[in-house]
DNA sequence: CCTCTCCCCGTTTTT
DNA sequence: CGGGGAGAGG
């Protein structure tokens, strides 16, 4: 998995299956306490027996060009005996488990295109789980360089929850489930429990601690009845009380979202989970099913995995339990051991070298990760060099702390020739809302930056409003939506009105769109005297437009919301509300229509590719029969594909850029790397989280911690405030306990970059991974046509017909957020010094002008592969005038930074 | 019915 | 310090 596009192509070592001999061990690995305990309860490891002879008879599909050529199947090369041997093993159940960086990722992709190309495994009957949909969609640019688009787009792949979505609205009538439900995000599912415990728990002032048990339980495929089940014979009466009550929420929780078609995230699978129960022949397509981040995999999940194999019991699986992160959403790292115990005779395979990070990184992250005392230790060495020491070290308070890692990033940008760019760096904290004080200091500092964690995209106001008038014309059972909308415009139908509507919908049993339809149809409706039927027209009225335009099989989405927005005078009623922020929440809603117009041409791509495919090869045989004999008439509606994309893109599923440098949260970066990486704010309140309770959520804690760690190729920083402001007030805080072990501010002794604090220089041999690095990409450009390197799943230029899949390819749907937060006082963002490497001057073939023709700004800035300025200066940009067609570099330079807010809030130390 | 203001509450991590 | 709920006033 790759965090950047400086990741994805990386310098490798001139021979391939390099042979590893323990002599390599260095630095990390103390061997001493190692060597014994990995083969306790498992099985040797099973030395496949492929004796690999490029079979030369073996050929791919012949329709595919990038077939095995003369010199070898190319997915083969690049990888260590270990990893060649996970690739090609035989054995239908492979288990991988090993360290950070170890090529787990790499191996998952190269078996792919391994089960693909030498054993003629058809892709359609190959399954992918993977942990994010970025993660998908790297993982597909990567097979598609080994077996080309075509046979990439076969491939089952995505989320267990896109996968199970994709199923549902496939063969969901089979459970009786209409194939337009909607997925509630998390906010709607809060919306909905309020007013459930609001009649049921009146007294209760945190409705989401419901959701979370709620989920919990979901988690374990269990429902109501579980919940009192789980109540121990003697507890006391107050406990057996909260159990009644809860299962009492979560039965009327369920029914409410049954009742308004409406799906929230564990229920993807917990009825997928139901589909595979009544069709089990499910599994008879899913000849190979791959499986990433098993560690992370919660109880559901086990049992979907197991389900899918059933049929051919052909699973690989990859994971690493020092990386095991989100116990805390009921994920289970003894999952791993599950399936060692279902598949006994499964090839255990263990990648013991690291391929990532410098010897000091992996120092540092083992002796934080070896502090775990019930932890299984393994084998980690690298034969990459010492590196320079990680740099740990305390700072007044977050200002400072934020100040230090904008001038190292300066810095090194500055003195690196021009080999070292934004994207190569990235800023990694416990909690979300730590990344504010750090886009102060950026913003200030004007060094481009992306926030990954914090408000996203699809959860703004402005474009929640627009979703959900959609999902109102998708689903017009969806009653959060109608709540949402029915007064946005105000149409003088405030809580008491559409109190009553509700009221009358239950009593009638239809939805409150119904009666809303009824009520401007002039109907009488019991309940509801006075209301405003003409408002309640216009409202109906464009709904039903809505519904009819999104009824034409060819709709271009883009069309439905620009219909919308004009129909509902959208933009007025942003600036009556708001006018200073209108502009920018304006700005969204485009850039949602931008997203839509993309979507649906890559739709389109789809179209034609379906054609060939039905033309080309008619052979199909067991799957997809009942499909036809079942009506499926709106499974293909463009708009209900594209709210299910929205519904499960999360803003680390964003296209990586490589002008702008990365802040994440720890959880958010799992899987990726970067050259340059900085933890900071890791006092004692955050790591261990101060909320944490217990050794095991201590533990993940301190995991977290490794994982962040270890996402560092070659510079790493730790850092943490010494006071840090809480409430308004300011306390003081000490540096995490996690860090004792690394006492001192370098570790190991080894040369550093830093004797001061204050700015660093590049060094020779710094520069010289730099420039392998730059060069690696040049040489390995994706693709000739020159799509950004990194650029993830964008689509492409004209030519490149990608048989997207509809469901789990969602790589235009994170826009470009316009409006990080709102109330930044300080403008300004500009490419620091040091410009922009070769890498980042390919050229880049621009999106073509899609359906409705509809280009923001932001969407010019993004395709011609500038640096996006953050909202205020695009706001900025567009009150002068100059939409778009700028350099966004002159623009924002011309932009005065006025002092920020937090610069004069320093407190001194005591 | 809408909007403004005041006050209280609480800060993990996310598909 | 910030979001959201409650209550008053237009
Ligand atoms: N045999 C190899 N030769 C050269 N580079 C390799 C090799 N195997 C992996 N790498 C590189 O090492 C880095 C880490 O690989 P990958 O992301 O697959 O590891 P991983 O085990 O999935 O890590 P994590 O557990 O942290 O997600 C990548 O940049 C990858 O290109």
């Amino acid at each position: 998995m790759i965090g950047s596009a400086a990741a994805n192509v990386k310098p490798e070592p001139a021979t391939n299956h390099t042979v590893m001999t323990k002599s390599h061990q260095s630095g990390v690995a103390t061997a001493k306490q190692e060597p014994v305990e990995q083969k306790s309860d498992i099985k040797p490891d099973i030395k496949p027996d492929v004796k690999f002879d490029m079979k030369p008879d073996l050929k791919p599909d012949v329709r595919d060009e990038s077939g095995a050529p003369e010199g070898g199947f190319p997915h083969l090369q690049s990888l260590n005996d270990a990893q060649f041997g996970a690739v090609t093993c035989d054995n239908p159940a492979v288990i991988i488990l090993a360290g950070p960086g170890s090529g787990k990722t790499r191996v998952i992709t190269s078996r792919v295109a391994d089960l693909v190309l030498r054993r003629d495994v058809r892709p359609e009957n190959i399954v992918v789980v993977t942990f994010t949909n970025k993660a998908a969609n790297e993982m597909r640019e990567r097979i598609q360089k080994a077996i080309g688009p075509y046979m990439t787009g076969r491939l089952q792949m995505g989320t267990f929850h896109a996968l199970c979505a994709k199923l549902l609205r496939k063969h969901g009538y089979r459970i009786e489930l209409k194939s337009n439900f909607t997925i509630a995000d998390r906010q709607d599912s809060e919306a909905y429990m309020k007013r459930i415990v609001k009649a049921v728990d009146p007294k209760c002032t945190k409705p989401t601690n419901y959701l979370w048990d709620i989920s919990k339980f979901k988690a374990r495929n269990q429902g109501p009845a579980d919940v009192l089940n789980a109540v121990s014979p003697g507890a006391a009466p107050w406990e057996v009380r909260k159990a009644q009550l809860l299962a009492d929420v979560f039965t009327r929780y369920q029914d409410e979202l049954k009742a308004h078609n409406i799906l929230d995230f564990d229920d993807l699978l917990v009825y997928g989970h139901q589909l595979f129960m009544a069709m089990p022949e499910l599994s008879d397509g899913m000849h190979e099913v791959l499986v990433d981040e098993f560690q992370d995999t919660n109880a559901i999940q086990y049992d979907l995995t197991t389900m899918m194999c059933a049929k051919h019991q052909h699973l690989t699986i990859v994971g690493d339990p020092d990386q095991s992160i989100y116990a805390w959403r009921a994920a289970d790292v003894t999952n791993l051991h599950k399936v060692q115990k279902l598949f006994p005779a499964a090839s255990m395979i263990h990648l013991e070298e690291n391929y990532r990070s410098t010897q000091a990184i992996l120092q540092a992250a083992h002796r934080v990760i070896s502090q775990d005392k019930k932890r299984i230790a393994k084998q980690l060495y690298t034969n990459n060099p010492m590196g320079h020491a990680v740099f740990a070290k305390g700072h007044l308070n977050s200002q400072r702390e934020a100040e230090f890692v904008c001038n190292q990033i300066r810095g090194l940008v500055a003195t690196g020739q021009g080999q070292i760019i934004n994207g190569d760096f990235a800023v990694l904290v416990r909690s979300g809302y730590l990344t504010r004080a750090l886009e102060e200091a950026f913003v200030r500092a004007k060094i481009p930056h992306r926030i990954i964690g914090g408000m996203r995209f699809y959860e703004r106001a402005e474009i929640k409003d627009v979703l959900a008038y959609l999902r109102l014309a998708d689903n017009p059972h969806d009653r959060p939506s109608f709540e949402r909308v029915i007064n946005v415009p105000a149409r003088g139908i405030g809580d008491t009105s559409v109190g009553h509507i509700i009221d009358a919908a239950n009593a009638l049993q239809i939805s409150c769109y119904d009666v809303a339809k009824k009520l401007a149809n002039k109907e009488t409706v019991p309940g509801i005297k006075r209301i405003s039927r003409v408002k309640l027209a216009e409202f109906v009225a464009v709904i039903e437009k809505l519904r009819e335009m999104a009824a034409q099989p060819d709709t271009n989405v883009a069309d439905i919301i620009a219909y919308l927005v004009s129909a509902t005078k959208y933009e007025a009623y942003l600036k009556a509300k708001d006018a200073k922020e209108a502009t920018t929440r304006w700005e969204n809603v485009q850039e949602l229509l931008n997203t839509a117009a993309q979507h649906s041409a890559s739709l389109d791509d789809k179209e034609e590719e379906k054609n060939e495919d039905d033309d080309a090869m008619d052979e199909d045989e067991d799957e997809d029969d009942d499909r036809r004999d079942k009506p499926t008439v709106d499974t293909n509606v463009p708009l209900r594909s594209f709210l299910n994309s929205v519904s499960l893109v999360s803003d680390i599923d964003q296209e990586t850029d490589q002008s702008k440098v990365t802040i994440s949260t720890l959880h958010a970066a799992k899987g990726l790397e970067w050259p340059v990486v900085f933890v900071v704010g890791a006092d004692a309140s955050q790591l261990p989280h101060s909320l944490s309770t217990g050794p095991a959520q201590i533990e993940e804690e301190r995991r977290l911690l490794y994982v962040g760690m270890t996402r560092a190729e070659r510079l790493l920083y730790v850092t943490w405030p010494e006071r840090r402001t809480r409430y308004g007030g300011d306390e003081a805080t000490i540096r995490s306990p996690f860090l004792a072990c690394i006492d001192g501010a370098t570790f190991p002794k080894t040369k550093t970059l830093l004797l001061t604090t204050t700015s660093p220089t590049v060094d020779k041999s710094l520069l010289e991974f730099f420039t392998k690095m730059r060069q690696h990409q040049v040489e390995h450009a994706p693709n000739p046509t020159g799509s950004q390197p990194g650029a993830a799943g964008t689509p492409a230029a004209p030519t490149a017909k990608r048989p997207l899949d509809l469901d789990t390819d969602l790589p235009d749907l994170v826009p470009v957020l316009k409006k990080p937060r709102p109330p930044l006082a300080v403008q300004g963002s500009a490419p620091a010094a040091g410009g922009f490497t070769a890498a980042s001057q390919l050229p880049r073939t621009p999106t073509p002008p899609s359906g409705g023709g509809f280009t923001s700004a932001a969407a010019l800035l993004r395709t011609a592969g500038a640096p996006v300025a953050p909202a205020k200066d695009r706001r900025k940009k567009k009150a002068t005038g100059a939409a778009g067609a700028v350099n966004a570099a002159d623009q924002v330079l011309a932009t005065k930074p006025k002092r920020g807010s937090a610069g004069r809030k320093y407190v001194s130390k005591k």
